[in-house]
DNA sequence: TAAAGAAAGAGTCTGAATGACTCTAAGTAA
DNA sequence: TTACTTAGAGTCATTCAGACTCTTTCTTTA
Protein backbone atom coordinates (compact mmCIF):
# COMPACT_ATOMS: atom_id res chain seq x y z
CA UNK A 1 0.00 0.00 0.00
CA UNK A 2 3.00 2.04 0.00
CA UNK A 3 2.30 3.22 -3.70
CA UNK A 4 -1.53 3.13 -2.63
CA UNK A 5 -1.65 7.29 -3.37
CA UNK A 6 -1.51 6.14 -7.21
CA UNK A 7 -3.77 3.45 -6.90
CA UNK A 8 -6.29 5.66 -4.67
CA UNK A 9 -6.91 8.53 -6.95
CA UNK A 10 -10.18 7.54 -7.33
CA UNK A 11 -10.94 7.60 -3.90
CA UNK A 12 -13.42 9.80 -2.30
CA UNK A 13 -12.46 12.89 -0.52
CA UNK A 14 -12.58 13.15 3.18
CA UNK A 15 -13.97 16.39 5.50
CA UNK A 16 -14.39 15.83 8.80
CA UNK A 17 -17.82 18.11 10.32
CA UNK A 18 -19.17 18.27 14.32
CA UNK A 19 -22.71 18.72 15.04
CA UNK A 20 -22.46 21.19 18.01
CA UNK A 21 -25.20 21.02 20.21
CA UNK A 22 -25.99 23.23 23.45
CA UNK A 23 -29.59 23.90 25.36
CA UNK A 24 -30.81 27.81 25.57
CA UNK A 25 -33.92 29.44 26.71
CA UNK A 26 -36.35 30.09 24.12
CA UNK A 27 -39.03 32.45 24.20
CA UNK A 28 -41.67 30.55 26.64
CA UNK A 29 -38.10 30.49 28.91
CA UNK A 30 -37.88 26.27 28.69
CA UNK A 31 -34.50 25.11 27.67
CA UNK A 32 -34.38 24.29 23.61
CA UNK A 33 -31.61 22.59 21.62
CA UNK A 34 -29.96 24.75 19.88
CA UNK A 35 -26.89 24.67 17.05
CA UNK A 36 -24.50 26.69 15.40
CA UNK A 37 -24.26 26.42 11.11
CA UNK A 38 -22.40 28.20 8.86
CA UNK A 39 -23.06 29.06 5.13
CA UNK A 40 -21.51 27.45 2.76
CA UNK A 41 -19.32 30.07 0.50
CA UNK A 42 -18.96 27.29 -2.44
CA UNK A 43 -20.36 25.02 -4.77
CA UNK A 44 -22.28 22.66 -4.01
CA UNK A 45 -24.86 23.98 -1.89
CA UNK A 46 -23.37 27.72 -1.95
CA UNK A 47 -25.43 30.12 -0.24
CA UNK A 48 -27.02 27.21 2.41
CA UNK A 49 -26.21 26.44 5.47
CA UNK A 50 -24.59 23.51 6.81
CA UNK A 51 -22.76 21.99 9.52
CA UNK A 52 -19.16 23.53 10.38
CA UNK A 53 -16.54 21.51 8.96
CA UNK A 54 -13.65 21.12 6.24
CA UNK A 55 -11.15 18.76 4.49
CA UNK A 56 -8.79 16.44 6.66
CA UNK A 57 -5.36 17.55 6.65
CA UNK A 58 -2.69 14.62 5.84
CA UNK A 59 -1.24 15.34 9.67
CA UNK A 60 -3.88 15.42 11.85
CA UNK A 61 -6.32 13.33 13.68
CA UNK A 62 -9.88 12.94 13.56
CA UNK A 63 -10.56 14.15 16.60
CA UNK A 64 -7.79 16.87 16.00
CA UNK A 65 -9.34 18.17 12.87
CA UNK A 66 -12.87 18.18 14.45
CA UNK A 67 -11.78 21.00 17.34
CA UNK A 68 -9.36 22.52 15.79
CA UNK A 69 -12.10 23.66 12.43
CA UNK A 70 -14.69 24.45 15.63
CA UNK A 71 -12.49 26.90 16.80
CA UNK A 72 -11.84 28.27 13.71
CA UNK A 73 -15.05 29.16 12.39
CA UNK A 74 -17.48 29.21 15.70
CA UNK A 75 -14.93 30.12 18.14
CA UNK A 76 -15.85 26.95 20.20
CA UNK A 77 -13.52 24.88 22.34
CA UNK A 78 -16.23 22.03 23.81
CA UNK A 79 -15.44 19.90 26.25
CA UNK A 80 -17.34 17.02 24.93
CA UNK A 81 -16.65 15.67 21.40
CA UNK A 82 -17.24 12.13 20.13
CA UNK A 83 -17.25 10.29 16.93
CA UNK A 84 -21.58 10.42 15.75
CA UNK A 85 -20.72 8.14 12.93
CA UNK A 86 -19.15 8.56 8.96
CA UNK A 87 -21.50 9.32 6.13
CA UNK A 88 -20.18 8.84 2.66
CA UNK A 89 -23.42 7.75 0.22
CA UNK A 90 -22.35 8.30 -3.34
CA UNK A 91 -25.26 10.85 -3.91
CA UNK A 92 -25.10 12.84 -0.82
CA UNK A 93 -23.30 16.03 -3.02
CA UNK A 94 -26.43 16.81 -4.29
CA UNK A 95 -25.71 14.15 -7.69
CA UNK A 96 -22.23 14.79 -8.68
CA UNK A 97 -19.94 12.02 -8.28
CA UNK A 98 -17.20 14.37 -8.88
CA UNK A 99 -18.15 15.77 -6.06
CA UNK A 100 -18.02 13.17 -3.88
CA UNK A 101 -16.89 13.72 0.11
CA UNK A 102 -17.09 11.14 2.56
CA UNK A 103 -17.82 12.80 6.17
CA UNK A 104 -16.48 11.43 9.03
CA UNK A 105 -18.78 13.39 11.69
CA UNK A 106 -18.32 14.60 15.62
CA UNK A 107 -20.92 16.01 17.89
CA UNK A 108 -19.67 18.10 20.88
CA UNK A 109 -21.86 19.19 23.65
CA UNK A 110 -21.50 22.49 24.88
CA UNK A 111 -22.07 24.20 28.60
CA UNK A 112 -24.16 27.25 29.08
CA UNK A 113 -20.94 29.07 29.84
CA UNK A 114 -19.09 27.85 27.13
CA UNK A 115 -21.51 28.96 24.83
CA UNK A 116 -21.40 32.25 24.91
CA UNK A 117 -18.07 32.69 23.50
CA UNK A 118 -19.26 31.67 19.70
CA UNK A 119 -18.75 34.04 17.99
CA UNK A 120 -21.69 34.54 15.28
CA UNK A 121 -21.60 36.89 12.47
CA UNK A 122 -23.19 36.94 8.89
CA UNK A 123 -21.84 33.58 8.06
CA UNK A 124 -22.59 32.09 11.22
CA UNK A 125 -25.62 31.80 12.99
CA UNK A 126 -27.61 29.41 15.62
CA UNK A 127 -30.57 27.69 14.83
CA UNK A 128 -33.09 25.75 17.05
CA UNK A 129 -32.28 21.88 16.65
CA UNK A 130 -35.83 21.34 15.55
CA UNK A 131 -36.61 23.88 13.49
CA UNK A 132 -33.72 23.70 10.78
CA UNK A 133 -34.05 25.00 6.76
CA UNK A 134 -32.89 22.41 4.06
CA UNK A 135 -29.27 22.46 4.78
CA UNK A 136 -26.24 21.27 2.62
CA UNK A 137 -25.48 17.74 1.42
CA UNK A 138 -27.74 14.92 3.85
CA UNK A 139 -26.58 17.72 7.10
CA UNK A 140 -30.37 17.63 8.06
CA UNK A 141 -30.60 13.69 8.20
CA UNK A 142 -26.84 14.26 10.19
CA UNK A 143 -28.45 16.25 12.82
CA UNK A 144 -31.36 14.13 13.32
CA UNK A 145 -28.99 11.35 13.71
CA UNK A 146 -26.79 13.26 16.51
CA UNK A 147 -29.95 14.15 18.34
CA UNK A 148 -31.54 10.47 18.30
CA UNK A 149 -27.84 9.44 19.65
CA UNK A 150 -28.17 12.27 21.77
CA UNK A 151 -31.65 11.19 23.56
CA UNK A 152 -30.55 7.77 23.59
CA UNK A 153 -26.94 8.50 25.40
CA UNK A 154 -28.27 10.64 28.42
CA UNK A 155 -30.42 7.83 29.34
CA UNK A 156 -27.71 5.62 30.28
CA UNK A 157 -24.54 7.74 30.68
CA UNK A 158 -23.70 10.92 32.76
CA UNK A 159 -23.10 13.47 29.87
CA UNK A 160 -26.27 16.05 30.63
CA UNK A 161 -24.04 18.19 33.12
CA UNK A 162 -21.68 19.00 29.74
CA UNK A 163 -25.11 21.44 28.70
CA UNK A 164 -24.55 23.40 32.11
CA UNK A 165 -21.68 25.32 34.06
CA UNK A 166 -19.60 23.42 36.22
CA UNK A 167 -21.80 24.10 39.10
CA UNK A 168 -25.69 23.67 39.08
CA UNK A 169 -28.64 22.88 40.76
CA UNK A 170 -30.41 19.56 40.56
CA UNK A 171 -33.58 21.67 39.45
CA UNK A 172 -31.30 22.80 36.34
CA UNK A 173 -29.56 19.16 35.53
CA UNK A 174 -33.29 17.96 35.23
CA UNK A 175 -34.81 20.94 33.02
CA UNK A 176 -31.62 19.41 30.82
CA UNK A 177 -33.15 15.65 31.05
CA UNK A 178 -36.44 17.21 30.56
CA UNK A 179 -35.59 19.51 27.49
CA UNK A 180 -33.75 16.48 25.66
CA UNK A 181 -36.22 13.86 26.33
CA UNK A 182 -38.90 15.96 25.70
CA UNK A 183 -41.19 15.12 28.95
CA UNK A 184 -41.25 16.25 32.44
CA UNK A 185 -39.85 14.06 35.06
CA UNK A 186 -40.71 14.07 38.99
CA UNK A 187 -38.36 16.24 40.86
CA UNK A 188 -38.07 13.59 43.82
CA UNK A 189 -37.67 10.86 41.82
CA UNK A 190 -35.08 12.70 39.65
CA UNK A 191 -33.14 13.56 43.15
CA UNK A 192 -33.06 10.19 44.29
CA UNK A 193 -31.65 8.97 40.73
CA UNK A 194 -29.14 11.31 40.69
CA UNK A 195 -28.05 10.66 43.72
CA UNK A 196 -27.98 7.28 43.63
CA UNK A 197 -26.14 6.87 40.51
CA UNK A 198 -22.72 8.71 42.27
CA UNK A 199 -22.15 11.50 39.19
CA UNK A 200 -22.72 14.57 41.17
CA UNK A 201 -21.39 15.64 44.30
CA UNK A 202 -22.31 18.63 46.60
CA UNK A 203 -20.32 21.91 46.21
CA UNK A 204 -20.88 22.53 50.13
CA UNK A 205 -22.61 25.89 48.19
CA UNK A 206 -26.10 27.00 47.49
CA UNK A 207 -27.51 28.49 45.02
CA UNK A 208 -28.70 32.54 45.88
CA UNK A 209 -30.83 34.87 44.64
CA UNK A 210 -33.81 32.95 44.35
CA UNK A 211 -37.33 33.54 45.55
CA UNK A 212 -37.73 30.90 47.20
CA UNK A 213 -35.39 28.60 49.02
CA UNK A 214 -31.96 28.40 48.18
CA UNK A 215 -31.12 25.01 46.47
CA UNK A 216 -27.73 23.10 47.17
CA UNK A 217 -25.16 23.38 44.38
CA UNK A 218 -23.80 20.50 42.77
CA UNK A 219 -20.57 19.49 40.67
CA UNK A 220 -20.05 16.24 38.22
CA UNK A 221 -17.79 13.96 39.65
CA UNK A 222 -14.37 13.28 38.23
CA UNK A 223 -14.97 10.64 35.51
CA UNK A 224 -14.86 7.79 37.02
CA UNK A 225 -17.06 4.98 35.93
CA UNK A 226 -18.36 6.48 32.86
CA UNK A 227 -20.07 4.57 30.51
CA UNK A 228 -18.93 5.25 26.40
CA UNK B 1 -15.83 22.53 -3.11
CA UNK B 2 -16.59 21.22 -6.71
CA UNK B 3 -12.66 22.38 -7.16
CA UNK B 4 -12.05 19.94 -3.65
CA UNK B 5 -10.21 17.65 -5.97
CA UNK B 6 -7.17 19.88 -6.33
CA UNK B 7 -6.76 21.50 -3.10
CA UNK B 8 -7.51 17.93 -1.23
CA UNK B 9 -4.65 16.35 -2.77
CA UNK B 10 -3.37 16.02 0.63
CA UNK B 11 -6.24 14.17 2.49
CA UNK B 12 -5.33 10.68 3.34
CA UNK B 13 -6.89 7.96 1.25
CA UNK B 14 -10.42 5.93 2.40
CA UNK B 15 -10.95 1.99 3.07
CA UNK B 16 -13.51 0.53 4.35
CA UNK B 17 -12.29 -2.92 6.38
CA UNK B 18 -14.63 -5.14 8.67
CA UNK B 19 -14.33 -7.26 11.81
CA UNK B 20 -16.15 -10.42 11.67
CA UNK B 21 -17.04 -12.32 14.18
CA UNK B 22 -18.83 -15.85 14.62
CA UNK B 23 -18.92 -18.31 17.33
CA UNK B 24 -17.39 -22.08 17.21
CA UNK B 25 -16.68 -24.51 19.46
CA UNK B 26 -13.10 -25.28 20.91
CA UNK B 27 -11.25 -27.97 22.04
CA UNK B 28 -13.37 -28.23 24.65
CA UNK B 29 -16.88 -27.95 23.51
CA UNK B 30 -17.70 -24.55 24.29
CA UNK B 31 -18.47 -21.81 22.16
CA UNK B 32 -15.43 -19.19 21.52
CA UNK B 33 -15.35 -16.02 19.34
CA UNK B 34 -13.77 -15.98 16.01
CA UNK B 35 -12.44 -14.07 13.10
CA UNK B 36 -11.52 -13.95 9.62
CA UNK B 37 -8.26 -12.41 9.20
CA UNK B 38 -6.74 -12.05 5.67
CA UNK B 39 -2.78 -12.00 4.78
CA UNK B 40 -1.20 -8.90 3.36
CA UNK B 41 0.55 -9.21 0.23
CA UNK B 42 2.08 -5.33 -0.02
CA UNK B 43 4.26 -2.84 2.30
CA UNK B 44 3.17 -1.40 5.00
CA UNK B 45 3.41 -4.67 6.87
CA UNK B 46 3.39 -7.14 4.24
CA UNK B 47 3.22 -10.50 5.32
CA UNK B 48 1.19 -9.54 8.72
CA UNK B 49 -2.43 -10.42 9.06
CA UNK B 50 -4.73 -8.08 8.88
CA UNK B 51 -8.90 -6.85 8.46
CA UNK B 52 -10.32 -7.63 5.29
CA UNK B 53 -10.80 -4.57 3.57
CA UNK B 54 -9.77 -2.99 0.80
CA UNK B 55 -9.95 1.44 -0.81
CA UNK B 56 -13.00 2.80 -1.06
CA UNK B 57 -14.65 3.07 -4.56
CA UNK B 58 -15.88 6.43 -5.51
CA UNK B 59 -18.75 4.81 -7.08
CA UNK B 60 -19.78 2.80 -3.78
CA UNK B 61 -21.57 3.57 -0.79
CA UNK B 62 -20.05 2.56 2.55
CA UNK B 63 -21.76 -0.69 3.20
CA UNK B 64 -22.26 -1.99 -0.10
CA UNK B 65 -18.32 -1.50 -0.51
CA UNK B 66 -17.85 -3.29 2.86
CA UNK B 67 -20.04 -6.55 1.47
CA UNK B 68 -18.26 -6.50 -1.33
CA UNK B 69 -14.96 -6.28 -0.56
CA UNK B 70 -15.94 -9.09 2.30
CA UNK B 71 -17.43 -11.38 -0.91
CA UNK B 72 -14.55 -11.37 -2.83
CA UNK B 73 -11.81 -12.18 -0.13
CA UNK B 74 -13.53 -14.30 2.43
CA UNK B 75 -17.07 -15.70 0.99
CA UNK B 76 -19.22 -14.22 3.18
CA UNK B 77 -21.92 -12.52 2.53
CA UNK B 78 -23.46 -11.54 6.51
CA UNK B 79 -26.84 -10.26 7.20
CA UNK B 80 -25.83 -8.56 9.98
CA UNK B 81 -23.35 -5.61 9.04
CA UNK B 82 -22.71 -2.09 11.09
CA UNK B 83 -20.76 0.81 11.06
CA UNK B 84 -18.54 0.40 14.07
CA UNK B 85 -15.86 3.30 14.35
CA UNK B 86 -13.93 5.51 12.06
CA UNK B 87 -10.21 5.25 12.62
CA UNK B 88 -8.28 7.43 11.61
CA UNK B 89 -5.15 8.11 13.89
CA UNK B 90 -1.65 9.72 11.80
CA UNK B 91 0.49 6.72 13.05
CA UNK B 92 -1.37 4.03 12.44
CA UNK B 93 0.20 3.16 9.18
CA UNK B 94 3.38 2.47 11.12
CA UNK B 95 4.59 5.88 11.25
CA UNK B 96 4.70 6.59 7.67
CA UNK B 97 2.62 9.66 6.94
CA UNK B 98 2.46 9.50 3.31
CA UNK B 99 1.15 5.74 3.59
CA UNK B 100 -1.62 7.43 5.67
CA UNK B 101 -5.08 5.47 5.62
CA UNK B 102 -8.19 6.43 7.66
CA UNK B 103 -9.93 3.18 7.85
CA UNK B 104 -13.99 2.92 8.21
CA UNK B 105 -14.61 -0.01 10.27
CA UNK B 106 -17.70 -2.13 9.67
CA UNK B 107 -18.36 -5.26 11.86
CA UNK B 108 -20.59 -8.26 11.12
CA UNK B 109 -22.47 -11.11 13.34
CA UNK B 110 -22.47 -14.56 10.99
CA UNK B 111 -24.01 -17.53 11.57
CA UNK B 112 -22.92 -21.12 12.46
CA UNK B 113 -24.67 -21.78 8.76
CA UNK B 114 -22.92 -19.08 6.76
CA UNK B 115 -19.61 -19.01 8.42
CA UNK B 116 -19.25 -22.45 6.45
CA UNK B 117 -19.38 -21.03 3.37
CA UNK B 118 -16.30 -18.93 4.37
CA UNK B 119 -13.10 -19.10 2.25
CA UNK B 120 -10.18 -20.36 3.97
CA UNK B 121 -6.61 -20.68 1.99
CA UNK B 122 -3.17 -19.68 2.71
CA UNK B 123 -3.91 -15.77 2.87
CA UNK B 124 -7.36 -16.26 4.49
CA UNK B 125 -7.12 -17.95 8.13
CA UNK B 126 -9.30 -17.98 11.49
CA UNK B 127 -8.05 -17.20 14.61
CA UNK B 128 -9.71 -16.92 18.31
CA UNK B 129 -10.09 -13.64 18.80
CA UNK B 130 -8.87 -13.82 22.29
CA UNK B 131 -5.42 -14.93 20.86
CA UNK B 132 -4.70 -12.97 18.04
CA UNK B 133 -1.02 -12.69 16.88
CA UNK B 134 0.08 -8.91 15.85
CA UNK B 135 -1.66 -7.67 13.03
CA UNK B 136 -0.95 -5.12 10.98
CA UNK B 137 -2.36 -1.05 11.72
CA UNK B 138 -4.07 -0.70 14.78
CA UNK B 139 -6.13 -3.92 13.83
CA UNK B 140 -5.69 -5.42 17.17
CA UNK B 141 -7.35 -2.43 18.51
CA UNK B 142 -9.89 -2.40 16.18
CA UNK B 143 -11.17 -5.87 16.84
CA UNK B 144 -10.84 -4.91 21.13
CA UNK B 145 -13.16 -1.73 20.34
CA UNK B 146 -15.69 -4.43 17.90
CA UNK B 147 -15.74 -6.67 20.87
CA UNK B 148 -16.40 -4.34 23.64
CA UNK B 149 -19.18 -3.03 21.58
CA UNK B 150 -20.56 -6.68 20.71
CA UNK B 151 -20.64 -7.08 24.80
CA UNK B 152 -22.52 -4.44 25.02
CA UNK B 153 -24.99 -4.34 22.81
CA UNK B 154 -25.95 -8.08 23.24
CA UNK B 155 -27.47 -6.59 26.47
CA UNK B 156 -29.77 -3.91 25.21
CA UNK B 157 -30.48 -5.56 21.81
CA UNK B 158 -31.58 -8.95 19.78
CA UNK B 159 -28.18 -9.36 17.63
CA UNK B 160 -27.56 -12.66 19.73
CA UNK B 161 -29.50 -15.12 17.05
CA UNK B 162 -27.38 -13.69 14.26
CA UNK B 163 -24.80 -16.04 15.38
CA UNK B 164 -27.16 -18.88 14.81
CA UNK B 165 -28.85 -20.93 12.21
CA UNK B 166 -32.27 -19.86 11.61
CA UNK B 167 -33.62 -21.85 13.98
CA UNK B 168 -32.26 -22.76 17.29
CA UNK B 169 -33.24 -23.77 20.75
CA UNK B 170 -33.45 -21.80 23.69
CA UNK B 171 -30.05 -23.80 25.46
CA UNK B 172 -28.51 -22.78 22.12
CA UNK B 173 -29.13 -18.65 22.37
CA UNK B 174 -28.29 -18.71 25.85
CA UNK B 175 -25.00 -20.61 25.00
CA UNK B 176 -24.34 -17.83 22.03
CA UNK B 177 -25.04 -14.96 25.32
CA UNK B 178 -22.70 -16.87 28.00
CA UNK B 179 -19.66 -16.87 25.55
CA UNK B 180 -20.18 -13.74 24.35
CA UNK B 181 -20.44 -11.96 28.12
CA UNK B 182 -18.34 -14.97 29.54
CA UNK B 183 -20.23 -16.05 32.67
CA UNK B 184 -22.92 -18.65 32.70
CA UNK B 185 -26.40 -17.86 33.15
CA UNK B 186 -29.33 -19.33 35.13
CA UNK B 187 -31.21 -21.73 32.60
CA UNK B 188 -34.67 -20.19 34.07
CA UNK B 189 -34.00 -16.54 34.04
CA UNK B 190 -32.83 -16.99 30.67
CA UNK B 191 -35.84 -18.51 29.61
CA UNK B 192 -38.01 -15.89 31.25
CA UNK B 193 -36.01 -13.20 29.90
CA UNK B 194 -36.14 -14.03 26.17
CA UNK B 195 -39.78 -14.88 26.00
CA UNK B 196 -41.12 -12.07 27.78
CA UNK B 197 -38.89 -9.36 25.31
CA UNK B 198 -40.62 -10.93 22.01
CA UNK B 199 -37.79 -11.81 20.23
CA UNK B 200 -38.34 -14.92 19.83
CA UNK B 201 -41.26 -17.29 18.57
CA UNK B 202 -41.50 -20.95 18.42
CA UNK B 203 -41.92 -22.84 15.10
CA UNK B 204 -43.73 -25.46 16.78
CA UNK B 205 -41.17 -28.32 16.47
CA UNK B 206 -38.54 -29.91 18.82
CA UNK B 207 -35.26 -30.59 18.35
CA UNK B 208 -34.83 -34.36 18.15
CA UNK B 209 -31.62 -36.37 18.28
CA UNK B 210 -30.64 -35.48 21.94
CA UNK B 211 -29.89 -37.32 24.79
CA UNK B 212 -32.60 -35.90 26.93
CA UNK B 213 -35.83 -34.29 26.85
CA UNK B 214 -36.37 -32.72 23.70
CA UNK B 215 -36.38 -29.22 23.51
CA UNK B 216 -38.52 -26.54 21.02
CA UNK B 217 -37.40 -24.85 18.67
CA UNK B 218 -37.23 -21.14 17.82
CA UNK B 219 -37.28 -18.57 15.48
CA UNK B 220 -36.16 -14.93 15.58
CA UNK B 221 -39.14 -12.96 14.94
CA UNK B 222 -39.22 -10.71 12.30
CA UNK B 223 -37.46 -6.98 12.84
CA UNK B 224 -40.56 -4.98 14.79
CA UNK B 225 -39.22 -2.53 17.62
CA UNK B 226 -35.17 -3.40 16.89
CA UNK B 227 -33.22 -1.29 18.88
CA UNK B 228 -30.69 0.38 17.55
C1' DT C 1 -39.04 -53.42 32.05
C1' DA C 2 -37.41 -50.53 35.60
C1' DA C 3 -34.30 -47.26 37.36
C1' DA C 4 -30.97 -43.58 36.70
C1' DG C 5 -29.48 -39.48 34.46
C1' DA C 6 -30.05 -35.10 32.10
C1' DA C 7 -31.89 -31.20 30.46
C1' DA C 8 -36.51 -28.85 29.51
C1' DG C 9 -39.60 -25.96 31.34
C1' DA C 10 -42.77 -24.06 35.01
C1' DG C 11 -42.93 -21.80 39.24
C1' DT C 12 -41.54 -19.47 44.00
C1' DC C 13 -39.13 -16.11 46.93
C1' DT C 14 -36.57 -11.99 47.80
C1' DG C 15 -34.36 -7.65 47.25
C1' DA C 16 -33.52 -3.63 44.25
C1' DA C 17 -35.16 -0.15 41.24
C1' DT C 18 -38.94 2.87 39.60
C1' DG C 19 -43.27 5.68 39.25
C1' DA C 20 -46.77 8.14 41.80
C1' DC C 21 -47.51 10.48 45.60
C1' DT C 22 -47.36 13.05 50.37
C1' DC C 23 -45.37 15.96 53.69
C1' DT C 24 -42.26 19.28 55.81
C1' DA C 25 -38.47 22.90 55.40
C1' DA C 26 -36.76 27.25 54.07
C1' DG C 27 -36.56 30.86 51.55
C1' DT C 28 -39.13 35.40 49.11
C1' DA C 29 -43.02 38.62 48.23
C1' DA C 30 -47.11 41.05 49.66
C1' DT D 1 -47.55 37.64 59.55
C1' DT D 2 -49.43 35.27 55.86
C1' DA D 3 -49.32 33.36 51.28
C1' DC D 4 -46.57 31.34 47.85
C1' DT D 5 -42.92 28.60 45.81
C1' DT D 6 -39.51 25.30 45.33
C1' DA D 7 -36.23 22.21 47.99
C1' DG D 8 -35.72 18.04 49.76
C1' DA D 9 -37.06 13.92 52.60
C1' DG D 10 -39.92 10.10 52.78
C1' DT D 11 -43.88 6.44 51.73
C1' DC D 12 -46.30 2.92 49.03
C1' DA D 13 -47.10 -0.18 45.33
C1' DT D 14 -45.49 -2.27 41.25
C1' DT D 15 -42.09 -4.30 38.33
C1' DC D 16 -37.99 -6.82 37.39
C1' DA D 17 -33.80 -9.75 38.05
C1' DG D 18 -31.16 -13.22 40.55
C1' DA D 19 -31.25 -17.49 43.24
C1' DC D 20 -33.51 -21.40 43.82
C1' DT D 21 -36.96 -25.56 43.72
C1' DC D 22 -39.72 -28.87 41.55
C1' DT D 23 -41.88 -31.53 37.92
C1' DT D 24 -41.80 -33.27 33.14
C1' DT D 25 -40.04 -35.92 29.38
C1' DC D 26 -36.75 -37.82 26.95
C1' DT D 27 -32.40 -41.35 26.51
C1' DT D 28 -29.32 -44.64 28.39
C1' DT D 29 -28.14 -48.43 31.17
C1' DA D 30 -28.94 -52.21 34.38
Amino acid sequence: MSQAKASFAETPTLAVSTVILTLRPNDSGSLQLATPLVRRIRAPFEGQWALPGGPLNTNEDLATSASHTLRDTTGLEPRYLEQLYAFGSVDRSGGHIADRVVSIVYWALVGADEAERAIESQNVQWFWADDLPALAFDHNEIIQYALGRLRNKIEYSRIAHEFLSPTFTLAQLREVYEAVLGRELDPGNFRRMVESSGSVEETGERLAGTRHRPPKLYRATTTAGETK
